[in-house]
Formats: structure tokens, C-alpha cells, sequence
DNA sequence: GATGAATGAGTTTTCATTCAT
DNA sequence: GATGAATGAAAACTCATTCAT
């Protein structure tokens, strides 16, 4: 019999990946996922069942993977909490830089199915974003954290500057360093723009 | 004296503005902006050249007026560079706060025109930009504002806090309190989230 | 406005008709169907949900006309039962003899829809049998009929020598005569194939 | 001796008319007669052509077996024409009942075929109703049947007849007493629906 | 200007058939 | 012979846009 060669679901994924970055989801055809995969368009239903299956997919695969190892910081004992959010921004920038085009669809793509398709959007992002929550509300209680903050306007902040600025480093093809991108963000998150000489 | 209502270049417009926050703009289908106006659907034809062009003159509009209003604003003397900040700030609020819908599409639908459809994007989206970045690069050179943060990454943090912040609440109709979200963004993104205090 | 010229939804139902009865309901091309009624093939959406529906309203046409005669006949007091059998014959017989290729299609396609699409299937077809009953079970009772026969089992007798007999003559475009056919099966349908003056 | 079981080849004949008569020739699967066969999708090719010639070989055995039969019938000396046609009754209601799969698949897809692949079809359906014509005309020249009964119009008449009975009792899965329909429908045959004793 | 019926290009998806192993 | 992954032609259907009235 005719025996799977490489592997085409991995192959249809990264096309799919591709493709999306660059038209957008609802321009992106399923004919250009083939090309780009090398496949035939009817084996992209060999492992997908349909267009939107694959977008779920990519963004299951990326929340899955950072979720996971996100949990895995919240568990550590050897890390105050600054520390802590200090890696989950770390973890975040990492995947996501070496993953631009996943970092723009997220960017373009993910609201609109989080809201419109939320039955079969994948259930790690809320995950994630709950232990993120949880790193920061032990800051708070430890007073590393500013307890007056609304710790749930401030996910949203974090999720909104984040997504952007990868956004931005990703469709800038590397022009900006990523680097200073993230210590500014950083920087940013934990003490704002003011002078902290005071005029 | 009140201009006439009823004109349907405005049905129009503001029926797009619902039916493209409800559905999403490729969902979204001409019949329906049509019924939803109370025209027939060839008269959008009337007033616009094609579907495209009347997402465009949603963004149009928004930062047109935006843009106008943040201009006055920075050429008045009797502000300094963190009153000029705030202002600029309360006038993105409350232009879409007053505009629920298009903050959905805003936040849903830009970036992918900015990027692939930039000759027909309005220009005053960027000079916005320009504008808030010359504020902020005043607030730096009289030491309100930090040196050491670079200008454009800290653009780009702004609008993405801002606008996922603003989604959020257009997303929960109104079950958040809009003056909450606007205070805690502000403050933090003057003082960050470290507890002023120390631990 | 452009106005509806002649009867497109017509058209399109014998288009339909002529090309099913050519192809076959599962060979039969949408297009096709365009085609032969000299119109875009998006109109045909205009006025049928989708294929399927078309095929429904054909069986859903001829049924119901059917239905209402025999029911009229039902009711009328100048017959006797066999007469009225003769008349329901007669019905049928006109009916689809004006229609030849909705006959071949009923033969062809009918009796798949009414067992996997029963939900969609006119009603009109059930309660047409259920008349015809009624006038063979009063022709029973009045001893004109054999008492002895199964009245659900002759129901079938008729329906699918009729169906086989109108089918072979629309097939064979004329090349038969139908009064033949029509006189024959009368008389098989009464008196049997025995010769009566016995051997 | 048992010739051995588990033959792809009639594996895969038995799962074609399980499905056929499921779903319909055209909605039928291929994936799923394999399936159902317990064979690779590949294997089927095997043995069979393409899907069509699956189906015309469910023809050709039945109405090959049945032709043979008659045949045999027809030659015998110590039967007369009623006798004749009583014992070709009996066979063709034997072996439907005894696949009631391929009597559903009859009554669905044999006319659909007969009409528009005529090249592809048993010979042996034709050849089988040649007997019956034989025979009927027999019976009418030793006076047994009635003379002025069109030999081909009665043998549509037959055909319909049986089929609409043998297929009404196959999809009620066996509820409707098989005997009751046979006696039914000879006497229908031989003697009609008037009452004998008259009014 | 206004209408909405008509258009037809464009895309996803299915599934019979092929063929490398 | 047997397998089942891979193929790609084919077709239904959608919907932005046009245009006769």
C-alpha cells in the first residue's frame, strides 16, 4: 500500500500557517494551502474536515504549548512572583517570536472566532489566561503587585500591548529587535512612563 | 440648525458599522447592511463603490475626528505634556465609548486593511499616531516621561492596551465600568504595576 | 427597477422537469437546469432553497392537483363506485399523460424521496391513496368489489402497474397508443387475464 | 463439498446491495461498501471495474438466475399455460423474497439503468421477459386467457404490478404477510376486482 | 435617484478512482 | 493480490455587484 510520506498533517498545518499570516483567514484559499503544503486539495480533508478545523487547530497547538509550560512556572517554588510574571512574558515573547506568522494570525484572527466560534475554539486559552491571573494575584498578595490595580482590566492590558507589539516585531520582518521590544515591555508593565526622577 | 435626518449616505454608514461589528466585516452581507439601512441594496451602490469602501469610511471618520480634535489639542499651551497625555487619552475613550460598534471593528478588522489594503486606509490613522508620539516625545524632553523608552515601541503598547481594553468593555455591553477600565489603564500606564511602596 | 419578466420560478420548474426526467435526479446538473430555462444559474437560488427542493415541488405540484380532483370526485352523487374508480383512472391517467416527463421522474426518483426525504415529501401523495381507498372500500361495500381482496395490497397492484404502464408509454414518446394502454389496463384492473367464456 | 467462504468477490456483491438498498446507487459510498465488505476501498477494483459495473452485476444474477429458470419452465410438457404462469410467479416472488435488498434495488435503480446505460445492461432481464410473453401468448392461443388483452401492455402491467408489491414488502421488513400479497395478487391477475357474484 | 431581480465568478468540499508499497 | 493514502475533477451554492425599469 501506499505508506504516509513525511507527514502530511504537519505539512498542511505550516501551509495553513502561512497562508493565513499572509491574506488573512477569509481570503486564504484552500487550493493555496495545498500548493503551498505540496498535496492535493482533497488530502487536506484526509486530516482536516474543513478550513475553519485548521485555524482551530493552529491556535489549539499554540495555547496547548503555552498553557502547558506555563503551568509547570506556576508551580515553582524558587521564583517570587515578579519573577514569575517575568517568565510567562518571557515564555509568551519565545513562542511567538519564533512563530511570527502564528503571532499575526492570533493577532488578526483570534477575536474573531474567540467571540463567533467560541464552542470550538480551544479551551487553553482561557486556561492560560486564568493561571496568568493567578501568578498576578499572588503578587498582589504578597504586595509585590499594586493591590488597587483590577486585576482583570489588567489581563486585558497585558494581552492587548503584548499581541501588538508582536504583531508589530512580526510584520516588521525583524527590523525591530525583538529584545528591546521586550525590555521595554517590560519595562512598561512594571513601572509606566514617568520619569521616576520626577521632572 | 439640525441638518436633515434620514440622509442614507448615513443609514448606510451606520448600518455597515452594526452589521460589520455583529457579523465581522467578510461575514458581513450587503443584503443585510441593506435591510438593516431600510434601502434597497443596489442604493448602497449609490453611495459607495463596493463593500471595502464603506469599511474604509468607517475608519475614515473615526480617526479623522480623532485626528482633528488630538491637533487642537496639541497646540494648546495651557497643558503640560501628562495633561496633554490624559486628554488624548479621554478622547480616544470617549470617542469610542460613544461608538461601541466601531471599536469591535476597529479591533477586529484594522490591522488586516492596514497592512493589505494600505493605499485605500485613511492616512489619519498615522498622523493620529504622529501626533500622540509628538506629545509623548515633549513629555520626554522635559523630563515628564521617561527617556529611556523608546518612542515607537511605546506607541504600539498604548494602542494595543487601549484597544483590547476598549473591546472588552464594547464586548460586554456595558456590564464593566467604562470609568474603571479608564482609570486603571491610565495609572498603569504612568506607574506600571509594582506596588509604589516596595514589598 | 428591473422588473420580474415572464415567470422565471415556471421556467425554472420545467427546465428542471425536462432535464431530471433526460438525466435522472442525481445526474442532473444545476446548470443544466440554467441552462434550458435561459437563466443564470445563481437565479435558480432565487427561487428554490437548493436542488432537492426543486424536485419536491414538481412531486408536490402534481399530487396535490391530483388530490383536489379525485377529491371533488369523491364527493360527487352520480357515480357508483365503479365509476368512480373508472373517473380516479381516468384523472391519473390524463394528468400524467400531459406530463410524460414528470411521469418517467415519479417512476425514477419518487420512491427514494419518499423513504430517505420523507419529512420534505408533499403529503398530497398519502392523502391521494387514501381517497382512492375510500372509493374502493364504499365499491367493497356495496358489492361491486370483491370482498375478498386486500385493500392495502390492491392500493399497490394499481399504483405500480399504473406507474410501470405510463412510464413505458412516455418512454416510447407516443410511439403506443395510450388509449390502448388506458382500455386495457381498465379492463385487466376488472376482469383479470382469464379468458370469461372459460377454456 | 462447500465451496470455501469469505470469496472478496461475493463479499463484496453482498455488501453492494446491502448499501444500494440503504442509501441509493447514487448516495452509496464506495468507502462504505468496502467497509461493509470488510476490504480495503483499493480491493474493490480488484474485482469490479468502477461502481456501475458493481451494480449491473447485481442485475445480471438476478435476472440471469431467473431467466435460466424460466427457461426450464417454459420447455415443461406437464403444465399448463395458468400452471405456467403460476409456477414463473412463484419463482420471481421467491427470489425477491429471498433478497429483499435487491428487490428495493430493482424497484429504485433498474429502470434508471435500463433507459440510459442500456449497453451495460443484462441481457437476460429482456431474454426473462420474452418467456413470460411466451407463455402468456400461449395461454391465449389454447384460450385460457383472454384474446383481446395486449401481450405487451399486460406484461408492463405484470411487471409494475409485482414489483410495487415485492418492494412494499421488502421496506416493511417482513410485517406484510408474503403469502397474503402472492394469493392477492394472483387472483388480482386472473380475475380482477369485480365482484364474481355480481351486484 | 431608487429599486431588487438577475447575474456568474469564485470556492469549498466530496468521493470515485489510482497507485506506490 | 491487498492496502488505504493520495488524488483532482466535478458540482452545488453564495453573494457582491449590475442594470433594466
Amino acid at each position: 500500500m501506499r505508506v504516509k510520506e513525511g507527514n502530511k498533517e504537519t505539512d498542511i498545518l505550516k501551509a495553513a500557517i502561512k497562508v493565513f499570516a499572509e491574506s488573512g483567514y477569509h481570503k486564504a484559499k484552500m487550493s493555496k494551502i495545498a500548493e503551498v503544503a505540496e498535496v492535493a486539495s482533497g488530502s487536506l480533508y484526509l486530516y482536516y474536515k474543513n478550513k475553519e478545523e485548521i485555524l482551530m487547530k493552529v491556535f489549539d497547538n499554540v495555547w496547548t504549548e503555552i498553557y502547558k509550560s506555563t503551568e509547570i512556572l506556576v508551580q515553582r517554588n524558587d521564583l517570587n512572583s515578579e519573577e514569575k510574571l517575568d517568565s510567562m512574558l518571557d515564555l509568551i515573547f519565545d513562542t511567538f517570536s519564533e512563530n511570527p506568522d502564528i503571532a499575526i494570525i492570533m493577532a488578526n484572527e483570534q477575536k474573531h472566532f474567540q467571540l463567533r466560534e467560541a464552542e470550538n475554539f480551544t479551551p487553553y486559552f482561557d486556561k492560560f489566561i486564568g493561571l496568568g491571573q493567578k501568578i498576578i494575584g499572588e503578587g498582589i498578595k504578597v504586595k509585590v503587585f499594586n493591590k488597587n490595580i483590577d486585576i482583570n482590566i489588567l489581563k486585558v492590558f497585558i494581552l492587548g500591548a503584548f499581541s501588538e507589539l508582536i504583531v508589530e516585531w512580526a510584520m516588521s520582518k525583524g527590523e525591530i529587535s525583538l529584545n528591546l521590544i521586550r525590555s521595554n515591555f517590560k519595562y512598561l508593565l512594571k513601572h509606566g512612563i514617568l520619569n521616576p526622577e520626577g521632572k
